[in-house]
DNA sequence: GAAAACTGTTCAGCCCATACGCTGTTTCTC
DNA sequence: GAGAAACAGCGTATGGGCTGAACAGTTTTC
């Protein structure tokens, strides 16, 4: 490819460089550093000591530059998290035929990515996906879909829901994770709050409080909302056919 | 209630303060401002300049105050933002009889409120919701879904999913929003975007972007979601009965 | 060899949350 | 009524973050 240095003056930050185009460099000093690294060290941080932590300060330091150094290899603090977002979420898994399946291991895997890497939930999501990795998982997610026999927005739709539910749930997981490790206060908690969810008018929450249902009936129970979600879906295809 | 100044010490942050339970105070000047008053002032910012916009410095500063005499007040800004999010959200409206209808209504309630207060989508979430007024929402529709027969495990497995698709697509009405105002840069993602896509296998997502369905496709479309998730729903109603 | 382009650096500005110590005010207790 | 205790708000200070501008050094091109 020749027009490999075509103006990405009003492009969104991270899009060029997460598809690996760069702007050529033909005069000056080497670069010290690559994007590839400077990502590479922010997801390090991610790992190690969560989403707060990777700051272009602490890149820079651990790469043994200035701070301001990292503005030559990105515009912006946005595009570098929307760099290391796409890297660190990595590639989709292939999967099963059968829609079914299919979704199940697109959600499960989702699930899992998660797992190793909760800081992801703590990035914000900046509008829809554009990066390899991103637009890969919708790939083969619609490609799984394409059997179904549903129109190409009715399979999208179907992604969207599956998508969120499979990040809701991340997020869930985590929750109790975090907060699961602390028993005494959780006990703590309810000693608080069940004699004001009396008084208040709280019959469920009451109800679920006093059975030991709460903070524990929420567990990861993944199938259950996945299986509620493919009966629907799979309702709307036996009804177009 | 004479206990009233039962000692919080180990209370997660915002917990005592959104039930109205403060530290009598019996000796010293009177306090300038209120917890209220404060959190009132947050939401404002909050409407008129997003999330980021909830400093203690900017409120400070509104009510004439020094930063730190915040601090008399709430504990840190982690208890700020809880006592924020639990007002700014409100509580829930009055469900129709039904459970498919209250359910309808309490998803469309919660995408109203977030078309409302956006910036409320900003807010991380950090455990399960004890604050008055999310717990109301929780109550409500525990009660909505009491009639479908389903052991309260599953009633709140479904109230998961209903919640989590409401904020998801929330968020995605957000995106769309936020992105579509400039059409002029959507189309030059696609000139960008369009070759690499052909050229890295990408066959669905070229189809979808050629298509003019990206973008677009993903429109607010709250019920077709909706309608799968209440329909796999329904699937499990049937069967237990 | 000179000019252009590009590197990383330092300096600087502005934002944020938070800790500490001070002064003045209010109220309880003796 | 006087002193002590408790509490308000303030100023100062620390440490962290993102970003812009000016500058000196390096490499390539003309």
């Amino acid at each position: 490819m020749e027009g490999m240095t075509e103006d990405r003056g009003e492009l969104p930050p991270g899009l060029a460089l997460s598809w690996g185009v760069q702007p050529v460099q033909r005069r000056g000093p080497k670069p010290a550093l690559s994007v590839e690294q400077i990502v590479a060290t922010g997801i390090g941080f991610g790992d190690s000591h969560g989403f707060e932590a990777v700051s272009l300060q602490r890149i820079a330091a651990r790469l043994g530059v200035s701070t301001n150094a990292m503005y030559r290899y990105v515009r912006s603090k946005d595009e570098l998290i929307v760099l290391v977002q796409d890297k660190a979420f990595g590639p989709p898994p292939e999967l099963p035929s059968g829609w079914r399946e299919a979704a199940t291991a697109w959600v499960h895997a989702q699930v899992d990515r998660y797992a190793e890497r909760p800081w992801l939930l703590d990035i914000p999501i900046r509008g829809a996906p554009v990066t390899p990795n991103q637009l890969r998982w919708v790939e083969v997610m619609l490609a799984a879909l394409d059997s179904t026999g549903l129109s190409q927005h009715d399979n999208l739709g179907c992604l969207v829901i599956l998508n969120g539910y499979a990040r809701n749930h991340a997020s869930l997981v985590r929750q109790l994770e975090a907060s699961d490790n602390t028993p005494v206060q959780a006990e703590q908690v309810g000693r608080f709050l069940v004699p004001r969810l009396i008084e208040g008018g709280y019959p469920m929450m009451t109800a679920l409080y006093t059975n030991q249902e709460y903070e524990d009936g929420v567990d990861d129970d993944l199938e259950f909302g996945l299986t509620r979600i493919l009966d629907g879906i799979e309702v709307l295809i036996n009804r177009k056919s």
